[in-house]
DNA sequence: TTGAAAGCGGTACCAG
DNA sequence: CTGGTACCGCTTTCAA
């Protein structure tokens, strides 16, 4: 059975609704915004019972072309692949359908990406967007250009040096920090650190926090204790980072590493090498994955406040939608230390 | 500095263009739609030109209200938060975009939600629907009103009665079958199999698989090899469920988990237990998902084909729009065992 | 080759 | 309180 032949099925318009309960255009489109206040009831009724016989369904781009509204907002994200940033952007989702808001989203790994995405998500006259962004810095002069849209931009997680426009970030510094120094309090002087990289901001933030933490308790920052373990180098690498530190004297008692995904390769080799996690060596990790709580051990971590920064972000385009918000904002939300196994503290 | 206030930037039309290019609308109109073949390449120029010092941007709502196309597909998600999902919905955006498509993207929990998100994606003139459901069945009956609406309609991984929609699915059973069939290979004789719920088709379908390899290699089929272990049941069950599994006799040595953080949860109850993985009790996932090759040992598990799928869907819908397509699918794909540590086979 | 004009499906203003 | 009508911004015949 093919469905696809037109079944010429006229679609129904205001019109048809208004000529066939006997009343004017306007009529109806006073009910489809809701001002059936003047309006005898019955005429009322028998309109929208006409609109349901029908199966009426009004056309949402014929009255965004004179409302200018579209109740969209268009979403730019980079790097979607991160589950973390899918589930913030799941998030989002639930946020903007709340008030009625749908997303049209458009990835974009290159500047040129972006410039395509923001072209073709303006032209669907979305009424805001959101950059959901990896912290690095790039070349952002192609974000002047809208300035001139009129239309609320937020950037979630981007290092951009426009400084006039909305911003959420999370603390990573501080985060870091916190890690760090919940290591000292257990009593650990030997804490070694698997970096991000430091072509992004987080990367270079969260080393930041380290040696902060480490220096606020006299504790001297050692080079041979800091190594790369990210993407930029392959999963053996981080093992193998590993391994070097487990080699070091003194033998490091904790490592911090960049993400989640590298703290269980972490844990990994310190297993393989027939060490204990946490009893030999403690880890932590970054991000609160899905899946750490379930590691073995479970993975203590610094949890990245990816839901509430979506939130935040869609409430300020709705908010600055509705001209409620104006003033342009610099959000900075908190990360939070989640305690569980792998480095020996029970709360 | 507030950029909210109107700036009264007056948005520049066609007609703007035309009148500063000293031409009619039509000729801007013929531009756009590249049919500049039948113009002075010196209009044309000019007409390029002014576009591009004005800043112009055609809105594509004016556009699709004549030619009744957004360019925009409409994909309604459950359970969005599965990471898996969330990957499949990037790169089906991945595929769209590569047609110069965009996905307007709503979530829906409950039949309410669904029948909402169809209503305004609808009403939004989406060109395409897709549909990224859990294998659930459902009351299905508001989906009769998709016939109505000509247009192409994808399912995936959906559960449906309704037979001559286009459906894309994979094979659980045979998923499953695999990875029993490998350990039986590997010589196992007792198999165990934490399952998932049977009101979905995947748990069902699992079951089924693992039963199937069971009986055709004349492995008796055990009630008490069999437990539930999903998100029905709480992580501490799964936990419980494991311990009880190893104190059968004889005792299993292997099980198959309904999915890799089950696996993950399995894998440590026995390291807990001091027993080891995968010498004492092998173990095999479902899922593939992105931590699965770090975890301690790497995970054997059974591929989804989210991507294929996405993929496939949004070339269903395409091909329809596209009007090159016209039958009803049905595509099954197949999942795939990706052997890694944790059933101790080496490829 | 280019221009004029009639919609597409609504909204909203203005009479009556 | 209801009906007529001028747009919204673009496409698309149809003439010139």
């Amino acid at each position: 059975m093919t469905r696809s032949q037109r079944p010429a099925t006229k679609r129904i318009t205001i019109k048809d609704i208004a000529q066939a309960a006997g009343v004017s255009i306007s009529t109806v489109s006073n009910v489809l915004n809701d001002r059936s206040d003047a309006m005898t009831e019955q005429t009322l009724e028998r309109i929208l019972a006409v609109m349901d016989e029908l199966d009426y369904r009004p056309n949402l781009m014929a009255r965004g072309l004179v409302t200018r509204r579209t109740a969209t907002i268009g979403v730019v994200i980079a790097e979607i692949e991160t589950p973390l940033f899918l589930q913030s952007l799941s998030f989002m989702e639930s946020i903007a359908r709340e008030a009625s808001y749908n997303l049209l989203i458009s990835k974009a790994h290159t500047i040129e990406d972006e410039k395509q995405a923001i072209k073709v998500l303006t032209a669907k006259q979305v009424d805001g967007l959101i950059f959901l962004s990896v912290s690095q810095y790039t070349d952002d002069d192609h974000l002047n250009e809208l300035r001139r849209l009129d239309m609320p931009v937020v950037f979630v997680n981007r290092a951009t040096l426009h400084d006039d426009f909305d911003h959420v970030n999370w603390d990573d510094t501080a985060g870091v920090d916190q890690a760090t120094e919940h290591l000292i309090q257990l009593g650990h002087r030997h804490i070694a650190h698997l970096r991000g990289p430091l072509s992004r901001q987080s990367g270079a933030n969260r080393l930041e926090g380290y040696r902060r933490a480490l220096e606020r308790h006299g504790l001297t920052y050692r080079e041979d204790y800091v190594k790369p373990g990210d993407y930029t180098v392959s999963p053996e690498q981080w093992q193998q980072s590993t391994l070097e530190l487990l080699d070091l004297s003194p033998r490091p008692t904790a490592i911090i590493a960049s993400d989640d995904i590298v703290a269980a390769v972490v844990m990994k080799a310190i297993q393989q090498a027939q060490l204990r996690v946490p009893y030999d060596v403690a880890v932590i990790g970054f991000d609160d994955q899905h899946f750490s709580p379930f590691l073995h051990p479970a993975l203590t971590t610094v949890r990245l406040p990816v839901l509430a920064a979506g939130k935040c972000a869609v409430e300020m385009v709705l908010g600055k939608i509705a001209g409620e918000r104006t003033e342009s904002e610099h959000v900075k939300l908190p990360c939070t230390l989640i305690i569980r196994e792998s480095c020996g503290a029970t709360t």
